[in-house]
DNA sequence: ACAAGTTAAATTGTGTACAATTAAATTGCA
DNA sequence: TGCAATTTAATTGTACACAATTTAACTTGT
């Protein structure tokens, strides 16, 4: 239906490097304008959505070294430790080195943080109610998403 | 195994603000990826991942202002301006003032810019190699993308 | 014609992201 | 043991991303 034999819509040289073409720009824009639609919910708690879903894997784990965490959240400490102080600063999680090997920076959750979940517990029924999306859609697009980031996350080199 | 009657995959709480239960965090972590995998290709041609989008936008439209550009690619002049002044200082686009309205900015591609296109056309067939994707889970995951950008940026609220 | 409202881009300020470097602590091995 | 490699966070520098504000130019209603 579309090569050389020039329909409507008919392939060109560039076509490739066409936006409408690209599976990444989608992708780059769904995650920008879900995280913007996150912004009402988000700041009743103040918390910006890096922020959140720092909180969301210390809620889980309640302690975790700044490594650890960045590789849940696939961020380094580069974005992290910025991020953390804030936290700190607001009183949400606490940063100590560890004893046992200075290197590392130990983040545990406080009481605060962990009264923050109970509001925090109402933001994604709320966002789910904002997103026009099937729950086959949804199942659909997790399994896609977890098996691009698998691939592209390991060595997975051309 | 962890409370009330339950069974292996049991139902707690706080479940529905536990990272592996979110869409939008794969959906960020995903775009993250993929454009870090960009980088490479992208370093050839010494352009970032937006300038590549803003250019792919001018070359199949050579010129827009920067409104247009910014529907296109769903960003603002704040994050535009920067973005096309460095462009332009490449030598990529021009920017000038439209003559029968002096508030819009018409951005165009120069011939340098034009020439650019050659050397990008190489980057998607490359890209596709790295990423690991079905042809079905493609077509699939732009469809599902679609859909919901389509229903964010409308006035879809919950 | 003109004040009031609107639109367009730029600016300002905050907060990520990430590569590259640095500094300190720990490990491994000759 | 002793020191070179490694690991861990923090720092530095660049580049977005976006809300909010500002400035200038245009449009509208009267």
């Amino acid at each position: 239906m579309k090569d050389s034999g020039k329909k409507c819509t008919e392939t060109g040289r560039y076509d490739c490097i066409k936006l409408e073409n690209q599976l990444c720009f989608p992708l780059y824009v769904c995650s920008k304008e879900i995280v913007r639609r996150y912004k009402p919910f988000l700041d009743e708690l103040e918390l910006t959505y890096t922020q959140y879903i720092a909180m969301m894997a210390l809620w889980e784990h309640e302690t975790m070294n700044v490594r650890q965490l960045g590789e849940c959240l696939y961020l380094d400490s580069g974005t992290l430790t910025p991020v953390l102080k804030t936290l700190e600063g607001k009183g949400y999680v606490q940063r100590k080195r560890c004893e046992t090997d200075e290197r590392s920076v130990i983040v545990a959750v406080t009481e605060a943080g962990m009264e923050l979940r109970e509001k925090a517990v109402t933001i994604p029924p709320r966002m789910g109610a904002c997103v026009n999306i099937t729950q086959e859609d949804a199942v659909e697009l997790a399994r896609i998403l977890k098996k691009i980031i698998a691939g592209v996350t390991n060595g997975a080199d051309a």
